[in-house]
Formats: C-alpha cells, structure tokens, sequence
DNA sequence: CAGTGGTCTAGACCACTGA
DNA sequence: CAGTGGTCTAGACCACTGA
C-alpha cells in the first residue's frame, strides 16, 4: 500500500527515535528545514510531526523547537480482550456456563449497588467461562435492568453476558481495576483449585452516558491469564496508524 | 484557555456520542456540512474527525460516510505509574530498601537471561518499596552491565534502580505482563504476609532500541495496590487534548 | 523581539467504494 | 459513476516564549 508523504515524515523520525539513534533531549529540525528537505508545505510537515507529539515521542514547545521525549513509563496501552475471542484465537473451544441467575428486588439491592440500580431491578447472574471444557475465569456480574430490560429474558447460549451487552447496550464508559485476590472456598470449587489460590481479578463498571449499566468481576486463575502490555515500535506504529 | 475551532467541532461530537445522544452506528453530517454548519474550511472540519477517528470514537469510510463507533472493549489506556511518584501523590513517605545486589558471571547466567546478558555480566537486585516505612512491593531485577556500565557503581538512595535507569539509559521499548502469584516464603517474610498470599505480580522487559536493558519482576501486596483503567469522557478528553 | 509552532484558509486532485 | 473522505498546497496571521 502506498504511504503518504506525511506517513513517510513520521515514520522516519520514529524509526530514529525508537532506534536509538536520535536520544531523549535530541532537538528536530525545524519545520521550515523538513519543508525544504521533503520538499512538501508546511501543513503536510506540521501533521507529521503532531502525530509524533501525540503518540509521546516528541515534545514542542513554541520559540524552543521541537525535541526527542522521555519515554514515560506510565500510561501504556494495555489489551483487555474478550475472553470469547481470546480463547478462539488460541484454537480452543469456548464455552459459558450459567451458574446462577435471580433477580433482585428493590429491597434485596445492595447500598453499594444504588447507583447501579437506580431505583429499580438488578439481575444477578453468576458463570464460568470455559477453554476446551476447563475453567478459566469465574464472573460474577449484576445489570441495570431498567437500564436493559431485554436482559430478563436473554439466553447466553451463543453469546456471554458480556458480549450480549455489547451487542445490544454499547456502552460509552467503563472502568476498569485490576487486583490480585484469593479464590473464595465456593470459587475455588468451581475453579478446580485451592481455597485461597491466587487469582487476576478484573472488575469492570460500564454506563452509557450517565446510566451505569452493569457491574463484573472476574476472577482468572493465575497461571492461566495474562495481561500483556507492550510499548515501543509495534504499538506506535499502530497508534499511528490510526492517526 | 481559548479553544481552537478543530477542538470545539471535536468536543461537540465527542459530547453528544459519549452522551449516548448519538448511538453507535448513527450518521454524522459529511464533511461539507460541517463546512457550512461552522463556516470554516474543510481542513479544519478534517483535523477534528480525524482526531475523533484515532480515538476510536467514529469510523470514516469513503464514499458510505462517517459513523459513530461501536466502543471496543479491548485495548483500554491503563496508568503503570511510577511507583515512588505514586506513594508521594498519596501523601505517604516513599523510600527504597536494597535487600540484596550481586554481579552474575557470564557462566552463571541462566539461559532465559543470554538474551539480556548478551554475553556479558548481569548485575541482580533485590529490594523492597516502602510507603510510610510498611512494605508495598518487592522487587527482583537483573540489569545488562554491558549496556548499562554505570550500574554497578549507582546507589539507589535518591532514587530506586527503575528510576535511576529511566534517568541514565531511557529505554525506547517495554513489554509489561501482569498477573498474579502466591507469594513464595521469603517473598511473604519480607511482605508481612503469609506465603501464599494473593499478590499481584508486574513483569517489565525494556530495551533501548534492540539492546536488552532490564528485566524486573514486582510483587505487590494483592490489597494494597490496584491498577485502574478508564476509559470515557475523561481519558477521551485527555488522548483528544494530545491531538 | 524574533524564532518557532498552532491554527486556519480556499482551494485542488485523487482513491476508494457503494448506490 | 458519483459521493465521500484522504491528502496536499502555498500561503496567512497569530500566540507564545526564550535568547
């Protein structure tokens, strides 16, 4: 595929900085000399190099000129895949298992679930996500049902709860917390292994807007799951891709 | 601040998808009613969809339009922040504890460290990261003295290795696994926890360009630490203030 | 106060792709 | 094949800030 002049800008300087080549401190030419070498107008340089000060490789600053960054070991892009599709690509088989699911009452709510239910219903549903028949991953999770009244009566059969919220109720917020716990005696039955095994747990909270939606927990075994986040000329090349 | 005429058409659809007002899937005007609407030019009306496009907020597709996005729940923005810089942002008393510093020989690096000795030696540390002088994380790192000579006469009282490192040899690549372990007897003596216990385990390789730097590994006490990813309004606003 | 980057214009040509 | 976005030009004025 044919790159565009102020790809080919950007990926020059990438490729200098993440080498090595061009060190933390390192000062760029300025725009007018990248406008005489590539022989381009500003605006085509300008994007370019923007791109670079986005992506952290960079920084600018007016008078000065513009300089080789610090990498910054904080704030890297870290997957959180979906466990149907993570499970799929390894070539194995994925299934969910329904553990448990009631609905509670208004007075059955949790204080700290108010918000999630806002006055209204929560569905409670509890289930195992399997790998070739073997558990990987327990989830815990309550849903708004006013917020999603189709989730009473949905089936999980071709799609997790997860998936089926994202299908039918996209949300626009989430957070995310990643912790370390041990398996509870229950959990631990479930998850074939020692009460107090270390597990990844993985709490989610999601709204749309302003509604909040639903609320997980899942819980990895630990040597099962990893969280893998890498940094460098392959993400940056991606996160610039997207630019 | 005065904001630009890019960021304010950005906001504006930032707002009313993040909002839900807009759903997934739904039409944005083209390009040249945007034009009329905000009587600019179609550059500027570009920049900010573009800007929008990267943050994975909207997808453009030549000649069918541009639409809101379905929100990805892969690939979220998660904070590994620096350790020190986080206990003092609390309000607590950071300090650094060495436990343990020897130089490996060529002959007694193992084999899963050729890569990083890269036939050299290998200096290997052991030390404790304290807030309020009680115990937050233990650490294991073995760092290239071929590539970082002046390792072996730093002393990390001013500032922990990972810290001391990102001054003298900032690395341009990183790769971050995390998951969770049991803490091995030693481990939890000097955690203050029982062996076994639930921690959550960071694992970080970085290089400099293709030289292998560093390799650590860091316990953390699994209920004192929690890493937290957001993805919203917020951390959409900050990837948009970067553009 | 002068150098540098930030933003914007009013066009242009083109590639892609769905009606 | 026509609508839409992708890219680029050759300027312009301005804000900021460090020499």
């Amino acid at each position: 595929m044919k790159q565009s002049l102020h790809e080919r800008i950007r990926s020059d300087f990438e490729r200098r900085i993440l080498s090595g080549e061009m060190a933390p401190g390192d000062r760029l030419p300025i725009e007018q000399e990248l406008v005489e070498h590539y022989d381009c107008s500003r605006m085509t340089v300008n994007k370019a190099l923007t791109a670079l000060a986005n992506a952290g490789l960079i920084d600018r600053r007016k008078r000065a000129g513009t300089f080789v960054a610090r990498p910054k070991v904080h704030s890297m892009v870290l997957d959180i895949p979906d466990l149907a599709a993570t499970v799929r690509e390894r070539g194995q088989d994925y299934s969910y298992v329904e553990l448990a699911r009631r609905v509670l009452r208004r007075s059955q709510v949790a204080p700290d679930d108010a918000a999630l239910a806002s006055g209204g219903q929560l569905l409670e549903l509890s289930g195992l996500h399997l790998a070739n028949g073997l558990p990987l991953a327990l989830e815990h999770r309550r849903i708004s049902i006013k917020a999603v009244p189709g989730i009473v009566d949905a089936d999980f059969e071709t799609a997790p709860p997860g998936s089926w919220l994202l299908e039918h109720i996209p949300w626009t917020e989430a957070e995310t917390r990643i912790s370390a716990a041990g398996a509870e005696p229950d959990e631990a039955k479930h998850l074939h292994v020692k009460p107090g095994a270390p597990c990844l747990q993985v709490e989610r909270r999601t709204w749309r807007g302003n509604v909040p939606i639903t609320y997980v927990r899942q819980l990895f075994l630990g040597d099962a799951y990893d969280l893998v986040a890498r940094f460098g000329p392959s993400s940056a090349a991606q996160a610039a891709a997207r630019d």
